[in-house]
DNA sequence: AGTTCTAATGTAATTAAATTACAACAAATC
DNA sequence: GATTTGTTGTAATTTAATTACATTAGAACT
């Protein structure tokens, strides 16, 4: 929790003095963290030691080690905010807030995101005999995605957009494949039905989707993201970048998992489309 | 600019003492911020002043200023240099250093990106009698998202992962038709012929890919993002990530153009998955 | 209402920290 | 090899923050 916030949280417990203190820092904090505790002190009229008592009450070690804190609080406080479109935004408007929303969202999923499921789920697969990717509509570009990742790594893997042939691939598979499911809903009843069959077949299933969802039900392992989506535009956009982040966490964490060796063998794939490229060199002439 | 770019920038102009100072705090910025100029100045292996003139050097008041400066550089949770993952990282390290590179990258693409040239792409793109989305490999699952958010808005839109398609569909296109390559590179050569071919068939050809590159010769109007990316993995992340944010806001400036009655449409087609859903009230019980 | 106790606040002294002025030194130039 | 310029450190000074203690205000109890 930062500081401006623990000073709104705890204005009850201050005392008459503290109070003063308090609402000075709240009207100027970016003053405040130029001025001394005696320029402090006297715009809120009260004494210097009151200002380090005050510093002391919110866990800092002090005045300049408040400064510090509030600084934070400052910098963190704009940044990431979740800043919905509105009607009458320019380019210039929404566009800022479009990064600003998917940066906020992804940084909501980072502290909601579960690293023990995540290092299990690397455990699950590596050890997989196949890997197949399932995601219907916007999940179902997660899905390719991850499929362009995994299939470097040489180890079977398959990406179905398809209920047809989700199902079918489900029907077959058995212990040791591994399936993951893609929704972020997880209401999607075609995929809850797919994720059934596969594990009725000894498949392991990874659901990446909503934590407390039918399809969540359905899993072996649950990836959840929490993040809030939203829904003005009616389309999934923070909920879906970060779907793809968290398969590039997997994809990391299994390569990591496979050694410096193996790292090798990813070049190998990237220095493979050499000749379907132009080098630099022959353009910049 | 945050002071701790500013080091690695200017870390040319340092002097022999300065540098000492500049790597020590590299190393250990959050103990930096709790340390007295003596105690850094001891970690340096410097004098005290020596790291007040380094303070100085960096447009700060003075030494408290400079911490105060850093805590806010720290603050942004936004990585300044070596967030790359390492191979002795764990979940923990690695899931933490992706979400922040991530969050770095979009904060860069969102500086470098061209406000004007996104809205004559949103102009091109509303105006447009068809929209064809090509990608290969990493790009493709790029190009399906795209698609995926363009077709709601009921145009005629395609999607192309595959070269001959792609090729076909070029040399069908026509006057007012938009064709929207994407490639982070910019140096694959089938995908720079086939802007060609679209362009000599009178199409627009926006392409989402790196400034200066053959692809972007190309084309008509280029949205360049300029992602740093990290090549260590061998496999495109940030940029992509990148590339989405970017169609969310074609998209979304997209629906801003087309006027308030427009959405209402978008909510029908929302409305149109219910069936195959879940109602949250099923589940609850 | 008066007394006593406790908590809150301020004053003054102390300590710690940062900055400045200056001297010594190293490297580069003539 | 001398001189100049730039860099670094030592010691003195100044400034800021903290502590110890005294005072006051307010609450609780007689």
């Amino acid at each position: 929790m930062n500081v401006l916030e623990k000073i709104v949280g705890s204005a009850t417990s201050f005392s008459k003095s503290e109070r003063k203190v308090a609402d000075v820092i709240l009207a100027n904090p970016q003053i405040t963290i130029h001025s001394s505790i005696a320029a402090l002190a006297k715009m809120a009229d009260v004494s210097e030691p009151t200002v380090n008592r005050f510093c002391r009450r919110l866990d800092t070690k002090g005045f300049p080690d408040f400064k510090l804190h509030l600084a934070q609080s400052l910098a963190n406080g704009t940044p990431y905010v979740n800043r919905h479109v509105e009607e009458e935004d320019g380019p210039e408007a929404y566009t800022a807030k479009i990064f600003e929303s998917t940066m906020a969202a992804l940084d909501t999923a980072r502290q909601h995101v579960d690293i023990n499921t995540i290092n299990r789920a690397v455990d699950v697969l590596t050890q997989a005999k196949k890997i197949s990717f399932f995601g219907l509509g916007a999940s179902a570009s997660v899905a390719h995605d991850a499929q362009n990742k995994f299939f470097r790594f040489n180890v079977p893997v398959v990406c179905f957009d398809d209920i047809v042939m989700q199902r079918m691939s489900a029907i077959n598979s058995s212990d040791g494949d591994v399936v993951v499911c893609i929704s972020h809903t997880g209401r999607t009843k075609n995929l809850c039905d797919i994720a059934a069959i596969a594990r009725e077949n000894d498949a392991t299933v990874i659901g990446i989707t909503a934590y407390d969802s039918p399809l969540a039900r359905e899993c072996t392992l649950v990836l959840s993201l929490d993040v809030p989506e939203d829904t003005d535009m009616y389309m999934p956009m923070a909920s879906r970048v970060a779907q793809l982040v968290l398969i590039d966490i997997l994809a990391t964490g299994f390569t990591l998992r496979r050694g410096s060796k193996f790292r090798e063998n990813l070049k190998k794939v990237k220095d493979s489309l050499r000749g379907s490229r132009f080098e630099k060199k022959d353009f910049n002439n």
